[in-house]
DNA sequence: GCCGGTTGCGTCAACGTTGACGTAGGAGGA
DNA sequence: TCCTCCTACGTCAACGTTGACGCAACCGGC
């Protein structure tokens, strides 16, 4: 009864439609709810669905379809174990379901050749669209794919090319309000730590961070900046070198999370965690946990994904309208790492 | 030149065997790498794809292959923002894109009319096999699924019925092995901080704990038990009322990451978090982070998923030998939460 | 010069489903 | 009574691809 291991083949509209002893034609009117089945087939069909388990074969059914949908999309991410790639990818998802949508993810490590083999996977499935973080430096095999006409939106990062949606959060505003804050307290030094600078995150911080030392009417000291600081490894070693100045910063805006635990791991080490103020770019789990709790700026990451979804949803039902660029706000959230004032001297 | 809104349907084999005149069983067989065909045929048929830009249609190939191979999984979670949850997705991801397989995921919240609906649309989508992590109470979708003979694997929990691949991780030693640890350094009343009592591995946790009590000759105090803690507010809580005790616990095994998180914000907020000793099951980012750093029960998680989808692979590919069920060590990692003695009285 | 085998194609039908269209039978109106 | 319209089906072909099979041209051997 149970013979779990033969992968006997599914039934198929045939079956069902010699046990009820109609066409599959009206099978496939009962099965998609369409009229034009009197009540005495269709029950017939149903009771017939049901002895043999029937149940629809979704990609045949798109192949023949006019419409062509697979009722799937791709997401593209860098690293769908990251925290916030995977709480976009969850939002994503909740949205797509509501549509009956199905996700096919995958990571491709920042890498254009991965992701450019991933493009290609997802398109062989032939995916209704993509949610895509790009990768840093060119973005040529997501500019093909999107001039075949897939629907495309960008997410945490907006096209280099044109005709193409994104989301992304204020990356620039709130990384001015971050320092401004710091300014305010009376920090002069306040050093950048950045992550890799072909990130265009990345330089909207570097940006906004300008911005506010401009604001503030403080003098920008290269010493203090370190970009491309890939993992949390690196950023330590960063972090490090900037304490180790003779005249070290006093203040860290650290432009990303992994960034900010590489920076509050050897503040800790050395005891000045509670002497030298950070706020973080980028929230993460048990940033209220460690000691000081650490002040950042928060995405509103579910807000992100609903949105993409939303807009790629759109876009596969026919909207045609031109490419928006929606920005969607970050707030800054003081724990405590981000309220310590300078020394007085 | 570059229409981005019109959807211009792909091309298609046909498409590309006009252009290079022969015919499209020609065309497959270039593009398929077959026999078969002559040099100069296979060029024409290379440039011809190439200039229209032609990519096979893997579903409309799959529907016609004999193997029915949608060379793609499903994924059910419970939560794919949930890093334990993701870690795991990322694992299988890679496992599977080495046999250019992809992944579709989907987080069923644990509720089982969602996990037999999401069951239902990978089945619509006629994926190759299934990693699931079970939904607690009756697993009947699932059972359904699997005599249907969806190849399947099980993981983080066992199935409930038969002739199905697991993979989980040593739950009950290692949680007696973190209990021992503790009375190894004078702990007498040692709390235990469960999640729903209806997961299976919050049981076998449960039964480890039990299991350390007995081997050091400690007495179960049952007012020290605290099950169906669901989320970090209630572990909170529960943390709380065990610390009101008159005769309060020295050391809390908590077995759940949301459960330690919530625990150690209580400790932190009362002044307790170095007298009293902690050890969680399961480690989480940053678990090194607070102050004092989190012993835990840490499972090798990428090992557990790459098990996984290395598993349902080889079932995919045929191989129908009896169900085997692998446990994946965990190892403690001491970083001195649980490392904190008793108090001497 | 004929035979058997190989190489390099082509033809046809089918995978499971649905769009376009056909049609038998009954209802309803003139 | 006849014509029209509607209902409830059915038939056929096609979506993009590939398995099964067919066949002409060429090769080497005797």
């Amino acid at each position: 009864m149970n013979d779990h291991s033969a992968r006997r083949s599914e039934p198929t509209m045939r079956e069902v439609a010699a046990l009820a002893r109609v066409s599959t034609k009206t099978v496939s009117r009962v099965i998609n709810d369409l009229p034009g089945v009197g009540e005495e087939a269709a029950e017939r069909v149903r009771a017939a669905a049901r002895s043999l388990g029937y149940r629809p074969n979704l990609t045949a059914s798109s192949l023949r379809r006019s419409d062509r949908r697979s009722a799937t999309l791709g997401v593209l991410f860098e690293d769908l174990s990251n925290p916030f790639d995977s709480a976009l990818l969850r939002a994503i998802e909740d949205r797509a379901r509501q549509n009956g949508v199905l996700v096919l993810a995958g990571s491709d490590e920042d890498d254009p050749t991965l992701q450019r083999e991933l493009l290609t996977s997802l398109a062989a499935r032939r995916v209704d669209g993509i949610v895509v973080m790009a990768v840093g430096g060119h973005q040529d095999a997501l500019q093909q794919e999107r001039e075949r006409g897939t629907p495309m939106v960008l997410v945490d990062r907006p096209p280099t090319f044109g005709h193409t949606d994104s989301v992304t959060t204020t990356n620039r505003d709130s990384s001015r309000e971050a320092v401004l804050k710091l300014a305010g307290l009376g920090h002069e030094r306040i050093a950048f730590l950045g992550d890799r600078q072909t990130l265009w995150t990345s330089q909207e911080r570097y940006t906004g961070y300008l911005e506010g030392l401009a604001h503030a009417g403080l003098k920008l000291h290269q010493e203090l900046v370190r970009k491309d600081l890939q993992g949390v490894d690196v950023a330590e070693a960063a972090a490090a070198s900037l304490l180790d100045l003779d005249n070290p910063p006093t203040a860290l805006f650290t432009a990303q999370n992994l960034v900010t635990v590489g920076a509050m791991r050897v503040l800790r080490s050395r005891g000045l965690h509670h002497r030298v103020a950070v706020i973080g770019f980028d929230d993460f789990p048990l940033a209220d946990m460690v000691d000081p709790a650490i002040t950042v700026v928060r995405q509103d990451v579910p807000k992100i994904g609903r949105t993409a979804a939303e807009l790629l949803l759109a876009r596969v039902d026919g909207d045609d309208s031109p490419a928006v660029h929606k920005v969607i706000p970050a707030v800054l959230v003081p724990r405590g790492s981000g309220e310590i004032p300078p020394p007085t001297p």
